[in-house]
DNA sequence: AACTTTTGACTGACTGGTCAGCCATTTTTC
DNA sequence: GAAAAATGGCTGACCAGTCAGTCAAAAGTT
């Protein structure tokens, strides 16, 4: 990391990619094509050869990089979900913002990347395979779940405080604003060819039915900073389908 | 299935069973063991030989049965998903009810046979191999959940008409009333060693949030005779852990 | 700079083991 | 004792993981 290669003519990108940079696509690469071959046939019917044929790379390759087919699957998951943790932090949990719109804004691109991308088959994958890897369940409990849940019951907490909850249900089970989520991730994975779902639309529902606007019992009418944007009325209405 | 066996003596319950008997209690036992070994390790992990001894029977007895290992799959899914749908057939949905109630009375022994028995199980293992087996997707979707959501439906169009209910958001995405239920069911074998969770409570309290009883809107307070047991008002309170 | 040596990433044929499905033989039933 | 059912050893396919050999890039030499 100290000055790059020796001598780099400067103006082509790209002329001699170093062993170690070769390296570290090959890498990359590898973990790419583990992901696509085990999201589609799950960890012991997923064969490391195929994997190899995808990056287009040796079978041998594979175990100069990773320990066994199992390290491979531990450690592709690690990444991936990674990946995706890093995302969900770079949220920002503004203070003064309504609950609704904050659980909005995490659901949507989550809801989004089950169909553009390949979140929906990784939690499938983490469903199918965690009975074989249990440890994977627990770091995946710890870095996310654990994480998600108190930041949930934290978010729930102000907005019973600010008058948009009425009970204290979601700071007791924080699951359950989880729920729409996994069940429409599930969903499109799973019944999406044959029975389509409006995943944005069943979410807004859902929001619409757990923060009703009932009477807004305003606590504590001292005009409240935080509560600057308490406009935004948005219509909330349901149009029938 | 005529005239029993020809000359039982009555006193001793199972003396000879018949031949047809002892081959349908083989054929059980196999798919028994199935499950087991199904659930434990997933289609492909899962070695026939293991299926056969735990069933106490040879390897061969299985390809009598089953044509072949995923014959024996499928028709393990069926049959278990089978003996579900009877149980929930079962539940009468009495005109009259309250739709929290039907829901309670459906969702409850599904939450108690995740711990007991192997539904949480095969939930996991029909998400896990629906990839693979994509008509027992299919089926399932058409035996079980297009049922279910049309039934959730019925309900919720009811509740609204009773009062029950606020927004027609329930009978849009009947999917909503299954969130919480699939989450439990998997939070229940994937997550429940290390970070236990009291199932019920989530049920009571998610319920509590959806079918809170704001403003009872008495839209024909006429009397109505399905709403005879409109009393019963449980506290619904939610005590603090 | 040209030429030589060293390094270690990469390859793919090979091995040892596993397992689905078959079928010749044995056991059970009637 | 004939027919049906059950058995379990066998086979061929399959596959995770290995390792001796290759070669391009890095380091060393003149």
């Amino acid at each position: 990391m100290s000055g790059d290669a020796p001598a780099r003519p400067a103006t082509a990108p790209r002329p001699q990619p170093s062993r170690a940079e070769k390296s570290a696509a090959r890498r990359a690469a590898i973990l790419k094509a583990a992901l696509d071959e085990f999201c589609e046939k799950g960890f012991a019917a997923t064969r490391v050869e195929d994997v190899a044929a995808r990056a287009r790379v040796a079978k041998g390759t594979i175990y100069l990089n990773f320990k066994d087919k199992q390290a491979l699957f531990e450690e592709l998951i690690r990444s991936t979900l990674g990946a995706h943790i890093a995302r969900l932090e770079a949220v920002r949990i503004e203070n003064g913002q309504r609950m609704r719109d904050t659980i909005e804004a995490i659901g949507l691109p989550m809801i989004e990347a089950a169909r553009t991308g390949r979140l929906g088959e990784l939690m499938r994958l983490m469903i199918a395979e965690s009975g074989r890897f249990p440890h994977l369940a627990e770091f995946y409990y710890h870095e996310v779940l654990a994480r998600a849940m108190s930041a949930i019951r934290r978010l729930a907490r102000e907005a019973v405080r600010e008058g948009e909850l009425a009970g204290e249900q979601l700071e007791r089970f924080p699951q359950i604003i989880g729920a729409p989520v996994v069940v429409t991730l599930l969903w499109t994975t799973l019944f999406d060819k044959f029975a389509p779902l409006d995943s944005r639309g069943l979410l807004q529902a859902y929001l619409d039915l757990v923060f009703r606007q009932d009477a807004p019992k305003d606590k504590h009418p001292k005009g409240t900073r935080s509560g600057s944007r308490r406009i935004e009325s948005r219509p909330s209405t349901v149009r029938n389908s």
